[in-house]
DNA sequence: AAAATATGTTTTGATTAGCGAATGAATTTT
DNA sequence: AAAATTCATTCGCTAATCAAAACATATTTT
């Protein structure tokens, strides 16, 4: 059995396990879920959006969209409004209360990599970022896909 | 904005992503949920556990511990037995289908990665080993602690 | 124009994970 | 023996998700 295999295994695992811990600091800190941040992010990346956009963009269901919309909404970070040329559809803004929330409380993960990440020498920077995309790559490979949304990277706008 | 870490931040979600994507599918194929097949990749790597260790190693508490060991037990791919000595504990391990079930339905997150690796050129495994464990300790220095229990490593017992 | 079809959102009904607190049973301390 | 401790389970609750059904509104056919 090849040992550099089951090493990299145990690191990936690490990773994901350190995300979920990451989350319930989050969950605790702000009171908002990974999934209502993300949503959070995606609408305030794109100004306004309807459900089913962000249900694209994050990958769940329309009914899981709206499901997390409503929180936001109940918590006061976002607004919906009634289409005005076509009145079926919903769009989901960002209050001020949400952008706000959004600078206070970025996400944990975010912040502690990029920490991190920055303070690393150049060289070993960008032996991280091929490798997490070679990784990426490497496991999209088997799950089809079927994830052409992805596009979390917007968390970044500034 | 260092439009590096951008770049391996975006690498790191769609790793994140395409492991729940992964997990969907093997609920799909094999009934399991991903903490359901942790439980029983630990159980059936010790032999035998009682649920409190199980907690531990897989990072939840007691209470989560009983309710997947309910479910495993109900699909009859491990069984319970109170122990001998001390009857307040109970030993959890894993029948002759549960042990099947592990060697027919590999988690499929292991097997993609896994294949793909080890088709990587000696230099790139060597620089994934490296990257992935060092995002996992950048990480795991976020949180700072917490998680002494950690040890998910023990998934992968020979 | 009326009917049929399509589209977008929300509701409803389930399942699963997970936590904390309470309970019950058995063992160890005092 | 009584008290404290240790394990496992149960209970009550929150959250995420999905699929299917229900609604509301547009668009296209007839």
């Amino acid at each position: 059995m090849e040992n550099r295999t089951q090493t990299s295994l145990i690191a990936l695992r690490r990773i994901l396990r350190a995300t979920e811990l990451n989350a319930r600091t989050l969950a605790r800190a702000t009171g908002l879920t990974t999934p209502q941040l993300i949503v959070l992010e995606i609408v305030a990346a794109a100004g306004r959006l309807t459900p089913k956009d962000i249900a694209a963009r994050a990958g769940v269901g329309q009914a899981t969209a709206t499901a997390l919309v409503d929180k936001l909404e109940a918590r006061g970070l976002v607004t919906r409004t009634r289409g005005e040329q076509d009145r079926r559809v919903v769009w989901v803004a960002p209050t001020e209360a949400g952008l706000e929330m959004l600078k206070a409380a970025p996400d944990p993960l975010q912040r502690t990599f990029s920490e991190q990440f920055e303070a690393l020498p150049d060289w070993e920077q960008a032996m991280v970022v091929a490798a997490l995309e070679k990784v990426g790559a490497m496991l999209n490979a088997g799950t089809i896909d079927a994830s052409p949304l992805l596009d979390v990277g917007a968390v970044d706008r500034k």
